[in-house]
DNA sequence: TTGAACTATGAAGTATACTGCATACTTGTG
DNA sequence: CACAAGTATGCAGTATACTTCATAGTTCAA
Protein backbone atom coordinates (compact mmCIF):
# COMPACT_ATOMS: atom_id res chain seq x y z
CA UNK A 1 0.00 0.00 0.00
CA UNK A 2 2.01 2.81 -1.53
CA UNK A 3 1.57 6.55 -1.93
CA UNK A 4 3.04 7.43 -5.26
CA UNK A 5 5.64 9.34 -3.55
CA UNK A 6 6.93 6.24 -2.87
CA UNK A 7 5.65 4.64 -6.10
CA UNK A 8 7.67 6.96 -7.95
CA UNK A 9 11.09 6.56 -5.84
CA UNK A 10 10.55 2.39 -6.16
CA UNK A 11 10.19 2.56 -9.89
CA UNK A 12 12.37 5.93 -11.11
CA UNK A 13 9.72 7.08 -12.58
CA UNK A 14 8.67 11.01 -12.11
CA UNK A 15 5.39 11.12 -10.38
CA UNK A 16 4.24 13.57 -13.07
CA UNK A 17 4.96 10.50 -15.36
CA UNK A 18 3.22 7.89 -12.99
CA UNK A 19 -0.35 10.21 -13.07
CA UNK A 20 0.47 9.97 -16.76
CA UNK A 21 0.36 6.58 -16.80
CA UNK A 22 -2.19 6.39 -14.72
CA UNK A 23 -4.32 9.03 -16.82
CA UNK A 24 -3.67 6.64 -19.96
CA UNK A 25 -5.23 3.32 -18.07
CA UNK A 26 -1.80 1.74 -17.82
CA UNK A 27 -1.73 1.49 -13.41
CA UNK A 28 -4.94 2.41 -11.23
CA UNK A 29 -5.09 2.85 -7.41
CA UNK A 30 -7.18 3.01 -5.18
CA UNK A 31 -9.07 5.04 -1.82
CA UNK A 32 -8.43 3.42 1.40
CA UNK A 33 -11.62 2.08 2.60
CA UNK A 34 -13.27 4.33 5.12
CA UNK A 35 -11.26 7.39 4.67
CA UNK A 36 -13.05 10.27 2.65
CA UNK A 37 -11.14 13.43 3.83
CA UNK A 38 -8.87 12.66 1.24
CA UNK A 39 -8.54 11.24 -2.33
CA UNK A 40 -5.55 9.72 -2.36
CA UNK A 41 -4.52 6.74 -4.22
CA UNK A 42 -2.92 4.12 -2.80
CA UNK A 43 -0.86 1.30 -5.36
CA UNK A 44 0.10 -1.98 -4.68
CA UNK A 45 2.59 -4.36 -5.39
CA UNK A 46 1.19 -5.28 -8.61
CA UNK A 47 1.55 -2.01 -9.75
CA UNK A 48 5.19 -1.98 -9.32
CA UNK A 49 5.65 -5.06 -11.62
CA UNK A 50 3.51 -3.92 -14.26
CA UNK A 51 5.59 -0.35 -14.21
CA UNK A 52 9.05 -2.57 -14.48
CA UNK A 53 7.48 -4.66 -17.18
CA UNK A 54 6.54 -0.83 -18.91
CA UNK A 55 10.04 0.47 -18.25
CA UNK A 56 11.11 -3.06 -20.28
CA UNK A 57 8.92 -2.64 -22.89
CA UNK A 58 9.14 1.15 -24.01
CA UNK A 59 12.85 0.66 -23.56
CA UNK A 60 12.59 -1.74 -26.80
CA UNK A 61 10.05 0.03 -29.20
CA UNK A 62 6.88 -0.94 -27.81
CA UNK A 63 4.02 2.10 -27.56
CA UNK A 64 2.42 2.91 -24.69
CA UNK A 65 -0.68 1.31 -26.19
CA UNK A 66 0.63 -1.74 -27.43
CA UNK A 67 1.68 -2.41 -23.37
CA UNK A 68 -1.38 -1.09 -22.20
CA UNK A 69 -3.11 -4.17 -23.98
CA UNK A 70 -0.89 -6.85 -22.17
CA UNK A 71 -0.80 -4.89 -19.05
CA UNK A 72 -4.63 -4.76 -19.25
CA UNK A 73 -4.96 -8.67 -18.96
CA UNK A 74 -2.72 -8.98 -16.29
CA UNK A 75 -5.75 -9.92 -13.22
CA UNK A 76 -8.22 -9.96 -15.56
CA UNK A 77 -10.43 -12.77 -16.37
CA UNK A 78 -13.16 -10.97 -17.71
CA UNK A 79 -12.25 -11.44 -21.57
CA UNK A 80 -11.43 -14.95 -23.33
CA UNK A 81 -8.71 -16.78 -22.38
CA UNK A 82 -8.03 -17.01 -26.61
CA UNK A 83 -8.73 -13.42 -26.59
CA UNK A 84 -5.81 -13.22 -23.73
CA UNK A 85 -3.45 -15.17 -25.71
CA UNK A 86 -3.83 -13.94 -29.36
CA UNK A 87 -2.54 -10.52 -27.57
CA UNK A 88 0.40 -12.11 -25.41
CA UNK A 89 1.45 -14.43 -28.45
CA UNK A 90 1.03 -11.47 -31.07
CA UNK A 91 3.95 -9.59 -28.46
CA UNK A 92 6.10 -12.98 -28.62
CA UNK A 93 6.19 -12.68 -32.27
CA UNK A 94 7.18 -8.97 -32.18
CA UNK A 95 9.57 -9.80 -29.60
CA UNK A 96 11.27 -12.07 -31.75
CA UNK A 97 11.29 -9.82 -34.82
CA UNK A 98 13.36 -7.16 -31.95
CA UNK A 99 15.63 -9.58 -30.94
CA UNK A 100 16.04 -10.54 -34.60
CA UNK A 101 16.45 -6.95 -35.74
CA UNK A 102 19.06 -6.53 -32.70
CA UNK A 103 20.95 -9.13 -33.84
CA UNK A 104 20.57 -7.80 -37.54
CA UNK A 105 22.16 -4.63 -35.47
CA UNK A 106 24.89 -6.22 -34.06
CA UNK A 107 26.23 -8.03 -37.32
CA UNK A 108 26.29 -4.67 -38.80
CA UNK A 109 27.71 -2.74 -36.46
CA UNK A 110 30.38 -5.16 -36.52
CA UNK A 111 30.96 -5.14 -40.30
CA UNK A 112 31.02 -1.01 -40.07
CA UNK A 113 33.98 -1.21 -37.34
CA UNK A 114 35.26 -4.29 -39.78
CA UNK A 115 35.69 -1.58 -42.41
CA UNK A 116 36.78 1.00 -39.94
CA UNK A 117 39.88 -1.33 -39.08
CA UNK A 118 41.04 -1.77 -42.25
CA UNK A 119 40.69 1.37 -43.77
CA UNK A 120 42.71 2.74 -41.49
CA UNK A 121 45.61 0.36 -41.48
CA UNK B 1 21.65 6.56 -59.13
CA UNK B 2 17.73 6.16 -57.76
CA UNK B 3 15.56 8.88 -57.49
CA UNK B 4 13.42 10.01 -54.14
CA UNK B 5 10.53 7.98 -55.46
CA UNK B 6 12.44 4.68 -56.44
CA UNK B 7 14.28 4.74 -52.89
CA UNK B 8 10.58 4.89 -51.60
CA UNK B 9 9.83 2.12 -53.50
CA UNK B 10 12.73 0.08 -52.34
CA UNK B 11 12.77 0.93 -48.50
CA UNK B 12 8.94 1.10 -48.46
CA UNK B 13 9.25 4.47 -46.55
CA UNK B 14 6.97 7.46 -47.79
CA UNK B 15 8.74 10.17 -49.46
CA UNK B 16 7.42 13.07 -47.17
CA UNK B 17 9.72 10.46 -44.29
CA UNK B 18 12.46 10.50 -47.09
CA UNK B 19 12.78 14.20 -47.31
CA UNK B 20 12.03 14.27 -43.80
CA UNK B 21 15.48 12.10 -43.01
CA UNK B 22 16.94 13.90 -46.03
CA UNK B 23 16.35 17.29 -43.99
CA UNK B 24 17.85 15.89 -40.37
CA UNK B 25 21.00 14.69 -42.44
CA UNK B 26 20.28 10.79 -42.21
CA UNK B 27 21.03 10.48 -45.78
CA UNK B 28 21.62 12.64 -48.15
CA UNK B 29 21.85 12.81 -52.26
CA UNK B 30 23.15 14.69 -54.76
CA UNK B 31 22.89 16.30 -58.23
CA UNK B 32 23.43 14.91 -61.70
CA UNK B 33 27.24 16.45 -62.24
CA UNK B 34 26.43 18.63 -65.26
CA UNK B 35 22.80 19.36 -64.80
CA UNK B 36 21.56 22.63 -63.77
CA UNK B 37 18.19 22.98 -64.91
CA UNK B 38 16.56 21.39 -61.81
CA UNK B 39 17.31 20.57 -58.23
CA UNK B 40 16.51 16.77 -58.24
CA UNK B 41 18.78 14.82 -55.35
CA UNK B 42 19.79 10.99 -56.92
CA UNK B 43 20.63 8.42 -54.30
CA UNK B 44 23.10 5.73 -53.99
CA UNK B 45 23.03 1.95 -52.53
CA UNK B 46 24.83 3.21 -49.51
CA UNK B 47 20.99 5.30 -48.87
CA UNK B 48 19.30 2.19 -48.64
CA UNK B 49 21.37 0.38 -46.45
CA UNK B 50 21.26 3.75 -44.12
CA UNK B 51 17.69 3.56 -44.18
CA UNK B 52 17.28 -0.11 -43.79
CA UNK B 53 19.15 0.22 -40.42
CA UNK B 54 17.38 3.23 -39.42
CA UNK B 55 13.75 0.64 -39.80
CA UNK B 56 15.31 -2.08 -37.74
CA UNK B 57 16.98 0.68 -35.33
CA UNK B 58 13.89 2.68 -34.82
CA UNK B 59 11.51 -0.76 -34.74
CA UNK B 60 13.76 -1.70 -31.50
CA UNK B 61 13.32 1.91 -29.86
CA UNK B 62 16.52 4.03 -30.93
CA UNK B 63 15.82 7.84 -31.59
CA UNK B 64 16.61 9.34 -34.82
CA UNK B 65 19.56 11.26 -32.94
CA UNK B 66 21.48 7.68 -31.69
CA UNK B 67 20.79 6.23 -35.06
CA UNK B 68 22.32 9.00 -36.65
CA UNK B 69 25.88 8.86 -34.11
CA UNK B 70 26.02 5.52 -36.22
CA UNK B 71 25.19 6.28 -39.51
CA UNK B 72 27.18 9.54 -39.81
CA UNK B 73 30.54 7.05 -39.88
CA UNK B 74 28.90 5.34 -42.42
CA UNK B 75 31.21 6.79 -44.62
CA UNK B 76 33.57 9.05 -42.43
CA UNK B 77 36.95 9.12 -42.22
CA UNK B 78 37.24 12.57 -40.22
CA UNK B 79 36.94 11.15 -36.81
CA UNK B 80 39.53 9.29 -35.32
CA UNK B 81 38.67 5.35 -35.03
CA UNK B 82 39.00 5.74 -31.32
CA UNK B 83 35.97 7.90 -31.61
CA UNK B 84 34.10 5.91 -33.84
CA UNK B 85 34.70 2.39 -31.68
CA UNK B 86 33.16 4.61 -29.21
CA UNK B 87 30.18 5.48 -30.52
CA UNK B 88 29.75 1.79 -32.37
CA UNK B 89 30.89 0.05 -28.84
CA UNK B 90 27.62 2.48 -27.29
CA UNK B 91 25.55 1.20 -28.96
CA UNK B 92 26.76 -2.72 -29.15
CA UNK B 93 26.23 -2.73 -25.41
CA UNK B 94 22.60 -0.71 -25.72
CA UNK B 95 21.66 -4.05 -27.98
CA UNK B 96 22.73 -6.35 -25.34
CA UNK B 97 20.59 -4.14 -23.01
CA UNK B 98 17.83 -4.08 -25.30
CA UNK B 99 17.88 -7.87 -26.47
CA UNK B 100 17.96 -8.77 -22.50
CA UNK B 101 15.00 -6.80 -21.80
CA UNK B 102 13.12 -8.64 -24.85
CA UNK B 103 14.22 -11.57 -22.98
CA UNK B 104 12.75 -10.33 -19.35
CA UNK B 105 9.52 -9.57 -21.27
CA UNK B 106 9.16 -13.06 -22.66
CA UNK B 107 9.52 -14.53 -19.96
CA UNK B 108 7.01 -12.09 -18.30
CA UNK B 109 4.33 -12.60 -20.56
CA UNK B 110 5.08 -16.75 -20.57
CA UNK B 111 4.28 -16.20 -16.73
CA UNK B 112 1.27 -14.60 -17.73
CA UNK B 113 0.12 -17.21 -20.15
CA UNK B 114 0.48 -19.68 -17.38
CA UNK B 115 -1.17 -17.98 -14.65
CA UNK B 116 -4.52 -17.56 -17.23
CA UNK B 117 -4.10 -21.49 -18.09
CA UNK B 118 -3.87 -22.20 -14.11
CA UNK B 119 -6.98 -19.78 -12.92
CA UNK B 120 -9.39 -20.94 -15.90
CA UNK B 121 -8.48 -24.92 -15.31
C1' DT C 1 -0.81 25.35 14.99
C1' DT C 2 1.96 26.56 11.42
C1' DG C 3 4.66 25.50 7.76
C1' DA C 4 7.00 22.12 4.89
C1' DA C 5 5.97 18.21 2.29
C1' DC C 6 2.66 15.58 -0.04
C1' DT C 7 -1.55 14.84 -2.97
C1' DA C 8 -5.03 15.86 -6.79
C1' DT C 9 -6.65 18.15 -10.99
C1' DG C 10 -6.71 20.57 -15.21
C1' DA C 11 -4.67 22.93 -18.72
C1' DA C 12 -0.84 24.44 -21.34
C1' DG C 13 3.77 23.56 -23.16
C1' DT C 14 7.71 20.58 -25.16
C1' DA C 15 10.27 17.06 -27.88
C1' DT C 16 10.28 13.63 -31.28
C1' DA C 17 8.87 11.87 -35.46
C1' DC C 18 6.39 12.28 -38.77
C1' DT C 19 2.27 13.84 -42.21
C1' DG C 20 -0.24 16.90 -45.15
C1' DC C 21 -0.92 21.03 -47.80
C1' DA C 22 0.17 24.67 -51.00
C1' DT C 23 3.03 26.23 -54.39
C1' DA C 24 5.99 25.92 -58.18
C1' DC C 25 9.08 24.00 -61.30
C1' DT C 26 10.60 19.78 -64.38
C1' DT C 27 10.22 15.70 -67.09
C1' DG C 28 8.42 12.13 -69.97
C1' DT C 29 4.49 10.23 -72.84
C1' DG C 30 0.84 10.37 -76.43
C1' DC D 1 2.70 20.57 -76.80
C1' DA D 2 -0.66 19.50 -73.41
C1' DC D 3 -0.73 17.22 -69.19
C1' DA D 4 -0.03 13.65 -65.94
C1' DA D 5 3.48 12.35 -62.99
C1' DG D 6 7.52 13.48 -60.53
C1' DT D 7 10.47 16.72 -57.74
C1' DA D 8 11.61 20.63 -54.34
C1' DT D 9 10.48 23.78 -50.58
C1' DG D 10 8.37 25.69 -46.72
C1' DC D 11 5.18 25.71 -43.32
C1' DA D 12 1.35 24.06 -40.68
C1' DG D 13 -0.80 20.15 -38.38
C1' DT D 14 -0.86 15.51 -35.85
C1' DA D 15 0.24 11.68 -32.61
C1' DT D 16 2.78 10.06 -28.85
C1' DA D 17 4.76 10.62 -24.54
C1' DC D 18 5.70 13.23 -21.50
C1' DT D 19 6.64 17.88 -18.54
C1' DT D 20 5.50 22.15 -16.42
C1' DC D 21 2.51 25.27 -14.22
C1' DA D 22 -1.16 26.92 -11.43
C1' DT D 23 -4.30 26.00 -8.02
C1' DA D 24 -6.07 23.95 -4.04
C1' DG D 25 -6.64 20.80 -0.53
C1' DT D 26 -4.28 17.31 3.14
C1' DT D 27 -1.00 15.42 6.37
C1' DC D 28 2.45 15.41 9.72
C1' DA D 29 6.46 16.82 12.43
C1' DA D 30 8.11 20.47 15.52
Amino acid sequence: MKLIHQLSKETGIPIPTLRFYEKSGLISGRRKTGVSTNNYQFYEQGAIDKLNFVQMAKAVGFTLNEIKEVVDLWYKKEITQKAQFEVLDKRLLQIDEKIAELNAMKKQIKICKENIENRNS
